[in-house]
RNA sequence: GGCCCUAUCGUCUAGCGGUCCAGGACGCCGCCCUCUCACGGCGGAAACAGGGGUUCGAGUCCCCUUAGGGCUACCA
């Protein structure tokens, strides 16, 4: 059998959007289960869209997301390289094969070299919407002969090379997800393959190109489904074997459109940024619009080599589902290690001004246990500034009502006096002495349960519920517990 | 407008003619665990868009309607 191989052929205009890492997560999931190989290509074919700086922003994101691929365009001490025998894979720096292929098309009559203007083109369209007509090319160059229209050129008129489709001809071509599609090429414009400024468009580099790669298995956005018949015909004009088609349901927002900006992340970057693991975006991507034969949510990346396959790709576009996101990334906090989700959080508590590079370096076990603490409650990394915001407060206001309903206890005064009282005996806590501290108080004052923790829990944290007490114990230290207590005694309990 | 695609719980989905009074997961609700929160465990509410066929039998096949999405560029 043939090897497998398929590519992903993002276009630099910014950044990589989650539902084309989605598109690239199956190219490659594909690949590793066939043993085939997986390439990326740069589609920028369209100069006017090119945004600085794109390339490695796509590679960047597709590297944090654990992607990884076999040919075509790296990334190496931040310079763009290309690795490959079927280069080059910028399609850019691919001209003059376009060119000499574009040239073929005409000779064999399957092209035509077009002069119509831009202004004659939108009057074209203007006046066949007027008319309640579908926009389309008239055909008026069609007729013009080779031999005239090469003279044309010669003598340095713009041109633009267009695709000659028959007319009322049914083009069919089998689709692994949608099954088999036919179009009547009436229903298709006469596109433009070759652009005035000598680039192709879309639709010709893609034949072309993926023809000249050996690409097997074209996997893309459902969005090229429409324009699949120009490259089917491509493929025939060409003589070509075409590849298998593969068109993925798209990822929706909430309102069933697009994924888009301007209605919160989109990006990888952003995703990254707003504390998600790369292994639970892949996860919890692999599901939107695949499933695998039994009920498992939670997936390895090799597991999911192992068990993907495009027969059990959904046709459904599917809504990116932000609190199923956060589970699984919590899913894979809490099943990290503690000194993972530390590395992760410390520029997390930097920006929020808490740490720096000192105290990272002189408390690191703090900072771990800070870590552990919260690490079973949060869903994304992000969150961890505002979880522990109380602990690297030097005073505590409190606020909330069910606490303060707390202080008007009994025994608040007791067992806070009590915490101070045996505080005296230890220099400094660690959980096991905050531990038995604990016990210590509850012998001496008789007091225990809820009635000895909540006062405490109110009086170092300002609320009535959060992490373990124990841990904020030891994380507050002697210092900052008498602190505390005595804050409250003043200005809660008058003493 | 034209063409193409799609249609099961709020969401992601399982289901490829009978084993479906429709299964799993997220979210939601309740209970348990527990100083609280969270985690975890257990349980619950929640869907086959509508109408025609085909068939002994339809969520599953066909048609229509409706709804949604995509495409309709010298953008990808």
């Amino acid at each position: 059998m043939k090897e497998v191989r398929v590519r992903f052929a993002p276009s630099p205009t910014g950044y990589l959007h989650i539902g084309g890492l989605r598109t690239a997560l199956y190219n490659y999931l594909f690949a590793r289960h066939n043993n085939g190989k997986f390439i990326l290509r740069i589609e920028d074919t369209d100069q006017t869209r090119y945004v600085e700086g794109a390339i490695e922003n796509l590679i960047e994101s597709l590297h944090w997301a654990g992607i990884e691929y076999d040919e075509g365009v790296f990334l190496e001490n931040g310079k763009i390289v290309e690795k490959g025998d079927y280069g080059p894979y910028i399609q850019s720096k691919r001209l003059d094969i376009y060119k000499k292929y574009v040239d073929e098309l005409v000779e064999k009559g399957h092209a035509y070299y077009c002069f119509c203007s831009k202004e004659r083109l939108d009057a074209l369209r203007e006046e066949q919407r007027i008319k309640g007509l579908v926009p389309k090319y008239d055909g008026l160059c069609r007729s013009i002969p080779l031999e005239e229209a090469k003279e044309r050129i010669a003598r340095g008129e713009e041109y633009v090379v267009r695709l000659k489709l028959p007319h009322n001809y049914d083009i069919k071509f089998h689709d692994l997800v949608r099954g088999d599609i036919v179009i009547n090429t009436n229903d298709i414009d006469d596109q433009v393959l070759l652009k005035s400024d000598g680039f192709p468009t879309y639709h010709l580099a893609v034949v072309v190109d993926d023809h000249l790669m050996g690409i097997t298995h074209v996997v893309r956005g459902e969005e090229w489904l429409p324009s699949t018949p120009k490259h089917v015909y491509l493929y025939e004009a060409f003589g070509w074997e075409k590849p298998t088609y593969v068109h993925l349901p798209t990822v929706l927002n909430k309102d069933r459109k697009k994924l888009s900006k301007r209605q919160g992340d989109v990006s990888v970057e952003d995703f990254r940024e707003s504390g998600y693991l790369p292994e639970a975006i892949i996860n919890y991507l692999a599901l939107v619009g695949w499933s695998p034969e039994d009920n498992q949510e939670i997936f390895s990346i090799e597991e999911l080599i192992e068990k993907f396959s495009f027969e059990r790709v959904a046709k459904t576009g599917g809504i990116f589902d932000k609190d199923k996101l956060n589970w699984i990334n919590g899913h894979y906090i809490r099943n990290s290690s503690v000194e993972r989700i530390t590395e992760l959080a410390i520029p997390y508590l930097k920006k929020a001004g808490f740490i720096d590079d000192k105290f990272v370096e002189e408390r690191y076990d703090w900072l771990k246990l800070l870590v552990r603490t919260i690490q079973e409650s949060i869903d994304t990394i992000a969150e961890i500034p505002e979880k522990v915001e109380f602990i690297f407060k030097e005073h505590i206001d409190i606020e909330d009502e069910e606490a303060l309903e707390v202080l008007k206890g009994e025994q608040v005064p007791v067992v806070l006096s009590a915490i101070k009282e045996e505080l005296n005996a230890v220099d400094e806590l660690d959980e096991e002495k905050a531990k038995a501290l604990i016990k210590q108080v509850q012998k001496s004052t008789g007091v225990k349960g809820k009635n000895l923790y909540m006062p405490a829990r109110v009086a170092l944290t300002g609320k009535t519920h959060g992490p373990e007490f124990v841990n904020i114990m030891a994380l507050l230290g002697k210092k900052n517990i008498i602190i505390r207590i005595e804050d409250v005694e003043k200005k809660y309990l008058n003493i």
